[in-house]
DNA sequence: CTAGTGTACTGGTCGGACCAGTAGGCTACG
DNA sequence: CGTAGCCTACTGGTCCGACCAGTACACTAG
């Protein structure tokens, strides 16, 4: 012992490296969203490979949610601002390769919608405090008459307390992880009978947390706030799940 | 109104459309993890496009990480269990675009961590609760000796807890915002001057959280965690964001 | 039976080609 | 002079054919 540590030499494909140059450049900042890449010909130029290599590199950037091509564009690929697209494609993977449940998704809401009232109602501005209102305002004037907009008003709420939380990675988390449990059961929740009477609750609970909210209770609102979701989803959880969920109540 | 409802024509290109019945196969179980895709050429022949087209939608599926190439396998791509790195890739891109502070990560962390331990509170079984004993072991071991060792340790102590609580996405959300946590502070961790004081109260802290996950009291280990992790990551966070983080501790 | 070779594949990269589409300059008309 | 329309030069999307280095496996010679 004691020689030279060599360690295994990693092969790593041309692809890689451009896909590489290109991340760093647009998370250094050095290109900005809205930015132009050059043109893959002119690429090919600059890295030296073959346009194959190239478009292979552009396709994971794409994926990655970083750049997007349009054919015909005579200024190259657009440089994207960021989108939690990426982050929503592999948590919706997640949710299906790894069978995550019902449950487990309406769980992980009451912790993030839980976590962001209770930072809310430090860090509230009478700006947002008053989103909130109006959000709740339009999700009465909805009730009975447009599901829509009651659905769209509801996820206005939850986004502007998760905004004066002041915590972006919950900001988006909430986000990706609310479209995949509305995905998941729209048609149920589409049908189900006593549909109206869920909208009115729903309301009810939403007065409370802002009501904590303005009182500046962290604790209390997001003890509402988790309450609220559990009875706004219970419904659709399995029944040997929700002692789960109910353990979030205490 | 009321005539018929054009919508708008998207085209869809070829590696597109290749990209989603390999997913849709991959996800809907009919092709598990370990199993061969069919060599370029040959899925070239299935899907009826150049070999161009196959390797950009193989190029999509690697970067979400559902499948890989080896150059001279002769069994052709490889389809992977699932595993977080897209989740951490997308969530990394996140952090830096983004520019998500180490103070939102530490919260996020907060919040992770502290449903974590009330949940596995009420939904341990001895043999978790006994691995996390045997973590902090380890860590007692090490303190002084072998930091590597106690950061595994750690690492091992929270990911047993997340196991417990039963949540796979507050589990996998955990194990991604820490490593990503820790490779930004590691080298100002590694420089600690108090150190070895700091190892010493995060095993205090530590026993006093399964303390509470023994005697089932959820909210009191809960409370003792986010103090924890206040604790020791509170020095690596800028004074402005420490209070928001303080708003976690009531 | 084993060690070694050979071969038939694999994926990675290259170059060239064609197509449909777009932007923006150019022209001809009003 | 202004504008509507065409034209051109580019773009990205797709295809094809070729070559290389690497791997697995069968086959052969010892």
């Amino acid at each position: 012992m004691g020689g030279p540590r060599f360690e295994p030499v990693r092969t790593v494909r041309a692809y890689e490296r451009v896909v590489e140059q290109i991340e760093e450049a647009v998370e250094s900042g050095a290109l900005s969203p809205g930015a132009r890449l050059p043109s893959e010909r002119e690429l090919m130029v600059q890295f030296s490979v073959s346009r194959s290599t190239v478009r292979e590199a552009l396709r994971v950037l794409q994926a990655r949610g970083l750049v997007r091509s349009r054919p015909g564009d005579p200024h190259g690929a657009e440089v994207l601002p960021f989108s939690p697209a990426a982050l929503h494609k592999s948590m919706t993977t997640l949710a299906r390769v790894a069978e995550l449940s019902l449950g487990e998704l309406v769980q992980f809401r009451m912790v993030l919608d839980g976590s962001a009232v209770l930072l809310a109602a430090r860090l509230r501005t009478e700006e947002q405090l008053a989103e909130m209102c109006e959000a709740v305002a339009t999700m009465r004037a909805a009730v009975g008459r447009d599901a829509q907009a009651f659905g769209a008003a509801d996820v206005a709420f939850h986004d502007a307390v998760a905004r004066a939380g002041g915590n972006k990675l919950i900001q988006v988390c909430t986000d990706v992880v609310r479209s995949i449990v509305l995905k998941l059961i729209a048609e149920r929740i589409a049908a189900a009978p006593d549909r109206e009477e869920l909208m009115r609750r729903s309301i009810r609970h939403h007065e409370e947390v802002i009501a904590a909210i303005r009182a500046g209770d962290g604790p209390l609102a997001a003890q509402l706030s988790r309450k609220a979701m559990y009875d706004y989803y219970a419904g659709y959880v399995d029944e040997g799940e929700r002692s789960a969920l109910r353990a979030l109540l205490e």
